[in-house]
DNA sequence: GCAAATTAATGATTTATTCAAG
DNA sequence: CTTGAATAAATCATTAATTTGC
């Protein structure tokens, strides 16, 4: 018997969900309210990762009071927040060893200056082409690569006649690579 | 002492302004020029959020034909915009869900608690408390802002009676004997 | 029209996280 | 358990938009 579908609402203020005129009110699934989310996160911060069933039920019960949820929902969250935070490392630790070339990102923003006031003069010698539209996706960074006919008429670097020098399309090609 | 301020202001080279018109204008800080804020929007419209360093480099070298700009105006432009755009879309997603508020669907308590067996096995053994009422509100008062109705206000805590939902602080430590 | 005053954007810094190597 | 690496979030600060009184 369904007796779970408790018609729970937020408190006293009943936002219905799929009841009259339901066209497109999506009631499929649960979306942490912002409360939910940072009692979630704070969890998450303190260490916890695999909680027992015991502990789902409990943090079910309390952050019930913010919003609608389950203990589906938490398990869940704690799955998906775990995966999606190690493959976002993962996908970070390859951007950077692709990238790797020569200065440390370390303290970047602290050290910016210094760490870039020296290379800012250096000249780029390769011959550069910019917009590769959709070449940059990095969800998808392993298959990223830029057909560069695809691109090679798309330049929109435009310069007047006294700017023109040297100024030939950015590639960031060879940053993939 | 805290390492001394950071002399991160453009260390003398300040001297141009990237506004071509006139040569004695202020420039405190970078502000992109049309041309470069175009060029910048198009790349991260490409999916560019993270450029390397290499990718900086070029970006930047590129974009100072119209203009004066440095690496650290990339990167910085980078992360506010990727942030920034992050941010609006969070707030249209919690307003979104504010006003769609899922309701139950119960076909999980089976798949939960066969889900669930699987990965019972790790435990944490650290001390976990939910609702660290004290540490939320007390902590850090200097960078404290209008908080206050996630916490504090024991009001929030006060449910009917009907709902007898157990809803003081959570201390998940029973759950680690 | 035009600046002073006010508000909105956004550049630049600082702080708090994350995973995982040591 | 500690710390390196690299953000991403939060915040500070300055510039641009705009409003407003004249």
């Amino acid at each position: 018997m369904e007796e779970g579908m408790s018609d729970f609402c937020f408190r006293g203020e009943n936002v219905g969900c799929n009841r009259g005129s339901g066209s497109g009110t999506k009631c499929g699934r649960w979306n942490p309210t912002t409360e939910q989310a940072k009692v979630l996160t704070q969890l998450f911060s303190s260490g916890l990762r695999n909680p027992s069933i015991d502990q789902i039920q409990k943090i079910s019960n309390q952050l019930s009071f913010y919003g609608k949820i389950e203990s589906k929902n938490v398990f869940y969250w704690f799955q998906n927040h775990k995966a999606r935070e190690r493959q976002k490392r993962r996908k970070v630790d390859r951007d950077v060893t692709r990238s790797e070339n020569s200065i440390s990102i370390n303290f970047f923003t602290q050290n910016f200056t210094q760490l870039y006031d020296v290379s800012e003069t250096e000249k780029v010698t390769e011959t550069l082409q910019l917009f590769p539209l959709n070449s940059f996706c990095e969800s998808e960074s392993e298959n990223m690569r830029v057909h560069a006919s695809d691109c090679r008429n798309n330049t929109v670097f435009s310069f007047t006649e006294e700017e023109q020098m040297n100024h030939s399309p950015l590639d960031l090609r060879l940053s993939f690579t």
